[in-house]
RNA sequence: GCGGAUGUGGCGGAAUGGCAGACGCAUCAGACUCAAAAUCUGACGGGGGUGACCUCGUGAGGGUUCAAGUCCCUCCAUCCGCACCA
C-alpha cells in the first residue's frame, strides 16, 4: 500500500524549502510578467475565505506564467493609511500605528497560509515615510502644475467620520464607508484637478483589457456630453444669463427658464414681490443634505419675477429658481422645454407653464400632451426658420449655427468633478503645504519631504472641520520656506487613495531613496500585466490610479499612461443565500481551520472550485470534502503507478495531450472552476486506465506540473516522488499534439427530426456517405416515413428528417 | 426611471447552435467491517413501461432553424451599478 497523503507534512516541508530555494528567479534574460493583487488595508478581522479566492486566483495565474517563462513581479503590500485603519483603532482604543502594524503582523501570517509566491523583499507600506515621501513628492509636483489648488465650498461632509469627502466617496448619498447621510459643509479644500485629464481617462479606455462593466462605470462616472451654451438676455436688465443643452435643436420651445438657487444671480433676479420667496427658497435649498434633495420626489420651485428673452425669436420666458438644477454642473442655469424633457415636462404642469411641441414624431402635432416626447427625432415645427428639418440632424448642427448667431457657442460637458483631496483626520499623509501671509500656499521644499505626520496625543476627528494636527503648535507653526517669515503648516490630510493611487509603480523600486521609481525599473518591469481584485473600486481607486499614472507620464516619471493593461474582477464569495460576509452577520468562514483540516492545497482548489471566478459564489463547507478526496485520489494515482515503468501506450499519450489541452484552453479563458473539474475527470479517466497498463511517467510528471499552479506543495511532492531533484517550478508549461489527441473512432449520435435514437462507433475519418448509411442502418425500424431532408456534423451528429 | 449581470436536478455548477445535467456536494443501496468511520462499487430531473424504450423538461410566452440552455422578440424574478448631469 502507499503512503497516505499527509499534507501537514508535505505542505510544511515545502514551505520551509521554498524560503531557502526560491522558485521565481530574475535571471535578467526572461521577459518580466506583472501580475498584482489590491492590497489590502490591514482589518483587523483579518482575512476569510472570500479574500482568499482573489489572492487564489492571481497565485495561480502568476504560477502559470511563471511556468511559461516569465519572471514574476507579484508583490504584496498594504494601504495602511485612511479612514478604515483610523476607525478601527479609535474603536479599540490604540494609537493607529500600532493597530496597524498588529494587524499587518496578523493578516501576514494569514497570508502565509494562502502559499502565493509573493516576493516580500518589494513589500510596501503606504505609511511608511519612505513610502509616503513620494506620496507627497506627488501631491508637490501636482500643486506646481497647477493641479493641486485651495477652493472654498460646500463639500460633502460625513458627520460620523468627521471629514470631508470627495464625490466618488458619496453613494446613494451616504458615506461610502460608513454609510451614514452626507450633508454639505462649506470649507477650504485642497482639490485635484481631475478634471483636466477627463477626456484622456475616457478615450484611453480604448486600449484597456478591462471588463466592459468596469470601463463603462467609468466612461459613466466622466460623464461626456456634447451641447451648447446659449445666451439669454435678463429683460430690462443688461445682464446674461448662459444655460448649458444638449438640445439645442428645442431651443423655441424654451417655455422657461431654471436657475440653481445657488446659482450667483439667484437672488438678484427677485422683485420687491418676489424677494421674500425667493429667499426662502434660497435659504431652505440650503439646509437640505443630499440625502433630502435626492428623495424630493416632486419637483418645488418659486419664481424670480424677472424674465429672459429667447435669442431666437424674441420670446419672454420666465426665469425660476428649482434645486432640481445642479450648480456644478454645466453653468447652474437650464432652458427649460416642457415638451421634450421630463422633468421640465413634470415641473410645467405643476407650475401651469406653457407647453410648445417643436418636434412632431412623423409630422403630426400631439393634441393633449400627458408626457414629454423625448426622442431626438422628428421633423421640427414651430420653430421659424428651422421647420421641416430632421431634429436629430438638427441636434448636431444647432449648436454651430448657434454659435454663428453668435448668441452661444458649442461646448463639451462632463460630469466628473474635481477630487476634493483633504481630510480632516488624523491618520493620512499630511498635505505638505505651508501657508504664508506674504507668499500664499507654498509647498513644503522636495529636499525637506517626506513631511512626517507628528505624534499627536488625541487623534480623534474633531468635528469642527479642522484635522487633529491643528492642535500641535510646534508643529504647525513654522516658517516660510521662500520669505523666512513665520507661517503655518497645512493640517489636513490626504485621503487614503492618495497612497493606493501609484503604490503598484513602488514595488519595482521599493528602496529606493532618490526616486519614486528609476527609469531602469520601471522600463523593464512596468506597468501591470494583469491586475485582480474586486470590483468596489471601479471609480475610486481605478479611477484616481489613471489619473496618477498620466500626470507622471506628463511629467516623465513613467513612459506608459495607463497602469492596468488587463483588470479581472474576482466575484465576491458570500455566506448562505448570498448575505455578504461580515462579523456582524456572524458568518464570516475563516480558512484558519479548513486550511488546518484540509491543508492549503485543498482549500486553494475548493476556492477555484466553488463557482465561476468572475460572479459571486455562496460559501459551503461541506463541498471542501470533494476536492479532499480528489486530491487523495490524485495522490494515490501517482504513487501506485510511479515504480510500475508502465508502457506509454498511445492511449496514454491521447489522453496526456488531451488533459494539456483542455487545462490549458481553460486556464486560458479563466475558467478556473472548471479547471478544476477538469483535473477530476482526467483523474478518474486515469485511474480507470490504470488498472489495465498503468500510468507511463511521463504523463504522471505532465500531472504534476499541471496541477502545480493550483496545488502547489503537491506538484512539488510528486515531482520530487518521481525522481526529481529539482523543483517543479522549473519545468516549462507542457504543450499539447493535436494530432496526437485524434481518437481512430467516434461516436455520432443518430437523430430523427431532432430527437436522439441511437448512438454508434465509427472510423474518425469515416466519410459522409458512409456515416449516414451507417446512422440509417442503426435505426432502420424507425424510418417509417419519406426521408426529406439528411444533416451531417462531422463527428458529432447525423439528423434525418423524415415525414 | 436608465444601464448591466444572472435565472439549468435537492444543492454548487458543466455544455464552439449539434446526445442537457460534465465535475462535485447531499441522499439512497451494496461491498469491506463485530460495528462505525474512512474507502470502493452502483443509483440519483419528472411521468410512463416488466423491458429494450417512450415522453415531458434549462424563469414565462412567442419566433428563427433540420436542430435552441445557447440566436431574435415580448415579459417575469433576483442581484449590482447609476440616478433630477439639462
Amino acid at each position: 500500500m502507499a503512503t497516505p497523503y499527509n499534507h501537514r507534512e508535505i505542505e510544511q516541508k515545502w514551505r520551509k524549502k521554498w524560503e531557502t530555494d526560491p522558485v521565481n528567479v530574475n535571471d535578467g534574460k526572461k521577459p518580466k510578467y506583472y501580475c498584482l493583487d489590491m492590497f489590502p488595508y490591514p482589518s483587523g478581522n483579518g482575512i476569510h475565505v472570500g479574500h482568499w479566492r482573489g489572492y487564489v486566483i492571481s497565485d495561480v495565474w502568476s504560477r502559470y506564467k511563471m511556468l511559461q517563462g516569465y519572471y514574476l513581479i507579484h508583490p504584496m503590500g498594504w494601504d495602511a493609511f485612511g479612514l478604515p485603519a483610523e476607525n478601527y483603532a479609535i474603536k479599540m482604543g490604540v494609537h493607529p500605528a500600532k493597530s496597524t502594524a498588529e494587524n499587518i503582523a496578523n493578516i501576514k501570517r494569514q497570508l502565509a497560509e494562502i502559499a502565493a509566491i509573493y516576493d516580500w523583499d518589494r513589500e510596501v507600506n503606504t505609511t511608511d515615510p519612505e513610502f509616503y515621501k513620494w506620496t507627497q513628492w506627488i501631491f508637490v509636483k501636482m500643486f506646481k502644475e497647477g493641479l493641486a489648488y485651495e477652493k472654498e465650498m460646500p463639500i460633502n461632509w460625513c458627520p460620523s467620520c468627521k471629514t470631508g469627502l470627495a464625490n466618488e466617496e458619496v453613494v446613494n448619498g451616504k458615506c461610502e464607508r460608513c454609510g451614514e447621510d452626507v450633508t454639505k459643509k462649506n470649507l477650504k479644500q485642497w482639490m485635484l484637478k481631475i478634471t483636466k485629464y477627463a477626456e484622456r481617462l475616457l478615450a484611453d479606455m480604448d486600449q484597456l483589457d478591462w471588463p466592459e462593466k468596469v470601463k463603462k462605470m467609468q466612461a459613466d462616472w466622466i460623464g461626456k456630453s456634447y451641447g451648447a451654451e446659449v445666451d439669454f438676455q435678463i429683460k430690462d436688465r443688461d445682464e446674461k444669463i448662459t444655460v448649458y443643452t444638449t438640445r439645442p435643436d428645442t431651443l423655441y420651445g424654451a417655455t422657461f427658464m431654471v436657475l440653481a438657487p445657488e446659482h450667483k444671480l439667484a437672488s438678484k433676479l427677485s422683485t420687491d414681490e418676489t424677494k421674500e420667496a425667493v429667499e426662502k427658497y434660497i435659504y431652505e435649498a440650503s439646509m437640505k443634505s443630499n440625502v433630502d434633495r435626492l428623495q424630493d420626489k416632486e419637483k418645488t420651485g418659486v419664481f424670480t419675477g424677472s424674465y429672459a428673452i429667447n435669442p431666437l425669436n424674441g420670446a419672454k420666458i420666465p426665469i425660476w429658481l428649482s434645486d432640481y438644477v445642479l450648480a456644478d454642473y454645466g453653468t447652474g442655469a437650464i432652458m427649460c422645454v416642457p415638451a421634450h424633457d421630463d422633468r421640465d415636462f413634470e415641473f410645467a404642469t405643476k407650475f401651469n407653464i406653457p407647453i410648445i411641441q417643436v418636434i412632431a414624431k412623423d409630422g403630426k402635432e400631439i393634441e393633449n400632451m400627458t408626457e414629454a416626447y423625448t426622442e431626438a427625432s422628428g421633423i421640427v415645427i414651430n420653430s421659424g426658420d428651422w421647420n421641416g428639418m430632421e431634429s436629430s440632424v438638427l441636434k448636431k448642427e444647432a449648436p454651430e449655427m448657434i454659435e454663428k448667431r453668435g448668441f452661444g457657442k458649442k461646448t463639451t460637458n462632463y460630469k466628473l468633478r474635481d477630487w476634493v483631496f483633504s481630510r480632516q483626520r488624523y491618520w493620512g499623509e499630511p498635505i505638505p503645504i505651508i501657508h504664508c501671509d506674504e507668499c500664499g500656499a507654498v509647498p513644503v521644499p522636495e529636499e525637506q519631504l517626506p513631511l512626517l505626520l507628528p505624534e499627536v496625543e488625541s487623534y480623534q476627528p474633531t468635528g469642527t472641520g479642522e484635522s487633529p494636527l491643528a492642535d500641535i503648535e510646534e508643529w504647525v507653526n513654522t516658517t516660510c520656506p521662500v520669505c523666512g517669515k513665520p507661517a503655518k503648516r497645512e493640517t489636513n490630510t490626504m485621503p487614503q487613495w492618495a497612497g493606493s493611487s501609484w503604490y503598484f509603480l513602488r514595488y519595482v523600486d521599493n528602496k529606493n531613496s532618490k526616486e519614486l521609481v528609476s527609469k531602469e525599473n520601471a522600463e523593464k518591469y512596468l506597468p501591470v500585466d494583469m491586475y485582480i481584485g474586486g470590483v468596489e473600486h471601479a471609480v475610486l481607486h481605478l479611477l484616481y490610479s489613471r489619473f496618477y499614472t498620466k500626470f507622471l507620464y506628463d511629467i516623465g516619471v513613467v513612459n506608459f499612461k495607463e497602469p492596468f493593461t488587463k483588470l479581472f474582477n474576482q466575484g465576491m464569495i458570500t455566506g448562505k443565500n448570498g448575505i455578504k460576509m461580515s462579523k456582524s452577520k456572524g458568518n464570516i468562514v475563516s480558512p484558519d481551520e479548513l486550511v488546518r483540516d484540509y491543508g492549503c492545497d485543498s482549500l486553494r482548489l475548493y476556492e477555484l472550485f466553488v463557482g465561476p471566478p468572475e460572479l459571486d459564489s455562496e460559501w459551503d463547507d461541506r463541498g471542501i470534502d470533494g476536492v479532499y478526496r480528489f486530491m487523495n485520489r490524485f495522490w494515490n494515482l501517482v504513487m501506485e503507478n510511479k515504480d510500475k515503468n508502465a508502457k506509454e501506450t498511445k492511449e496514454l499519450v491521447k489522453i496526456r495531450n488531451k488533459m494539456i489541452y483542455d487545462i490549458t484552453t481553460r486556464l486560458e479563458a479563466f475558467n478556473l472552476n472548471t479547471v478544476v473539474s477538469g483535473f477530476m475527470e482526467y483523474n478518474n479517466k486515469l485511474i480507470e486506465l490504470s488498472k489495465k497498463d498503468g500510468i507511463d511517467i511521463k504523463t504522471l510528471e505532465v500531472l504534476a506540473i499541471l496541477i502545480a499552479p493550483f496545488a502547489p506543495h503537491m506538484g512539488e511532492e510528486i515531482w520530487q516522488q518521481l525522481g526529481h531533484k529539482n523543483s517543479v517550478f522549473d519545468n516549462e508549461w507542457p504543450s499539447y499534439d493535436e494530432a496526437a489527441m485524434k481518437d481512430d473512432e467516434i461516436e455520432i449520435a443518430i437523430q430523427i427530426n431532432g430527437k436522439t435514437r441511437a448512438v454508434i462507433q465509427v472510423a474518425a475519418d469515416i466519410s459522409k456517405e458512409d456515416a449516414i448509411a451507417a446512422g440509417k442502418n442503426a435505426v432502420a425500424e424507425k424510418l417509417t416515413g419519406t426521408i426529406v431532408k439528411e444533416i451531417y456534423v462531422p463527428g458529432r451528429i447525423i439528423n434525418i428528417v423524415q415525414k
